[in-house]
DNA sequence: CCCATGACGAG
DNA sequence: AGCTCGTCATGGGT
């Protein structure tokens, strides 16, 4: 029946544990995973990202699942949980008693907890032996873990503030899994290109990599007394460096050097030593090397890890600078041959998502514009520009500026967004967690450890308050965006897309040329069906938010926007 | 070796 | 505006 639970857990050596409803479970091929998929389409239920990821390299691709790590996160916080943590957090048990594995050793042998087939110590906390993979060494073991799963969902669903929400988080791990396996397509001799631009050629040994080292670290060096000799990799002796020539700086962020231009002809060339600087750290030939694979038809592809929600607001994350990546890197971004790429991004998503999650109908009518701060400046009467800055300060809490005095304005003609707003950073300040509105717990960790003086209390206050009532607003941005991303890889699946790049507002979907334009129009239905299914609708049952994209059809990722 | 901090890229 | 994240560097501490 579709929907139905199963309780799935793989063993690294690809055992595959089931456990179907009323059932003692059963040790089956990979291959019944797939046809059950096909003919029943369940709702599987697994520990974490670990087995999707197995399914994607065994090329399935389910369809559903409650990812119990996933929905940890929601009900409870916080950033990524072990199945120990879960687990003691549903039988309410308190997380700093949770065992570790002793160094073996003949006082840890000579202790008897139990039985060790048994998953569950006497102190009722998982086994740290299971949780560090023992569950995998039989099938029978790999049954009572995906027993165990099914237990741990059970307990959940009361726990649940929103189904939907868990449902979206959950196929998040899935899509999270893909693209982890399927990799950013990435072509390599572009990417080095850039990066030689910035740093060299390439080193073929130390000597080469110093000599360009020291080269590039002359070029601002000239510009001082001969014989100086500074760190440019250090704050602190660059702070000291501009200095010496007369420039007395606080720190050296670049925007602060950036309005220094003028004072002194080293501060251009130190600004570009630290771009290149960044180029060869973090986006370098090291870079390429570590996390670039190039398959059997001589293609390259960019892997990290992505996570479908960590840390405050539930946005998604992923590593090796997948997030982070400089604009100048993005030529390299190739569709592959007969391939493109669907690009698109949300359109002014966080005052939209505002709007929807306050219920203001007065923003909401304002949503109904492309550009929505057109008709809130008309309303403040101000410049349209004002207007950005006043929402947007608004959002993220700011205190100075421009917008401050536009903010009067915004409390007058939006009070119920403009309250909702108020509520969540009194909360905050007041350090109560808070709940976005997919439910997603965000916890205001009472992190006041010492005594710190008034001023500073009041100021961490104000802080936590700013990250309180932006956390509404993006994470709520983040769960929509999610939904969105969802049911693009559910529905693009007979088109061949496959969603290789998520960025917080923005989606990269790989697809072949032919269905380019077929990806792009499901992808903006995609993006009604989010906005009806996610987003609150008024007493008439209407959707009162309207949710813009930018939809183009492209071959590299620098051709957008 | 861990940890705090500065710096910087993206949204 | 001020918020989130990951990454790499130095420099302080153990």
């Amino acid at each position: 029946m579709a929907g139905e639970l199963i309780g799935l857990a793989i063993t690294d050596k690809g055992v595959v544990a089931l456990l179907e409803p009323g059932t003692t479970g059963r040790v089956v091929d990979i291959r019944e995973v797939a046809r059950i998929e096909a003919e029943d389409s369940p709702r599987w239920v697994w520990w974490n990202k670990s087995t999707a990821r197995q399914l994607v390299e065994a090329n399935i691709r389910p369809g559903r699942c409650w990812d119990l790590s996933a929905t940890h996160r929601l009900i409870f916080g916080g950033g990524n949980s072990g199945p120990e943590q879960i687990w003691a957090r549903l039988h309410e048990l308190d997380a700093t008693t949770i065992p570790t594995r002793a160094p073996v050793n003949l006082f840890s042998l000579a202790v008897d907890s139990g039985d060790p087939d048994e998953p569950v110590g006497p102190d009722g906390h998982l086994r740290p032996e299971w949780v560090e993979g023992e569950w995998s060494n039989t099938a029978h073991r790999a049954l009572r873990w995906a027993e165990l799963a099914v237990v741990a969902q059970q307990l959940q669903v009361p726990l649940v503030h929103s189904e939907a929400t868990v449902f979206s988080e959950s196929a998040c791990e899935l899509l999270c899994a893909e693209m982890e396996v399927v990799g950013l397509p990435f072509e390599l001799g572009v990417g080095e290109s850039i990066v030689a631009g910035f740093v060299g050629p390439r080193p073929t040994t130390a000597e080469e990599a110093n000599a360009e080292l020291a080269r590039r670290d002359a070029e601002v060096i000239q510009h001082l007394p001969t014989g100086s000799t500074f760190d440019l990799r250090s704050p602190d002796q660059v702070k000291s460096l501009l200095r010496r020539v007369g420039i007395e700086v606080p720190d050296t962020r670049a925007w602060r050097l950036e309005a220094l231009r003028d004072a002194h002809p080293i501060v251009e060339p130190l600004l570009a030593w630290r771009r290149a600087e960044r180029i060869l750290t973090t986006f370098g030939f090291q870079w390429i090397d570590d996390n670039i694979a190039t398959n059997l038809s001589g293609h390259s592809r960019l892997h990290g890890s992505w996570s479908g929600s960590d840390g405050a607001a539930g946005r998604m994350t992923a590593t090796v600078g997948l997030h982070n990546m400089p604009a100048e890197l993005r030529p390299a971004i190739a569709a592959e041959p007969g391939h493109v790429f669907v690009r698109a991004d949300l359109g002014q998503i966080e005052p939209r998502i505002l709007a929807a999650v306050a219920g203001d109908p007065k923003l909401a009518a304002a949503s109904q514009e492309d550009d929505m701060y057109a008709p809130v400046a008309t309303q403040l009467r101000v410049e349209r520009d004002i207007a950005k800055v006043a929402v947007l300060g608004a959002m993220y809490g700011q205190t100075t500026g421009k917008g401050a005095e536009a903010l009067r304005g915004l409390e007058r003609e939006y009070p119920i967004a403009m309250g909702f707003l108020a509520a969540a950073d009194r909360s905050a300040q007041g350090s109560h967690d808070l709940r976005t509105y997919g439910g997603r717990l965000v916890r205001m960790g009472s992190t006041n450890s010492n005594e710190v003086s008034e001023r500073d209390a009041r100021s961490q206050a104000a802080a936590r308050g700013r990250y309180g009532r932006n956390a509404m607003v993006q994470g709520a941005a983040a769960e929509f965006f999610k939904t969105w991303a969802v049911l693009m890889r559910a529905r693009g699946r007979t088109l061949n897309a496959q969603i290789v790049l998520c960025l917080h507002d923005e989606l990269l979907i790989h697809v072949p040329e032919q269905n380019g334009p077929d990806a792009a129009a499901l992808l903006d239905r995609c993006l009604q069906e989010a906005a009806h299914r996610w987003a609150p609708r008024d007493q008439a049952g209407n959707q009162p938010v309207r949710f813009v994209s930018d939809t183009s059809i492209i071959s590299r990722w620098s051709e957008a926007k």
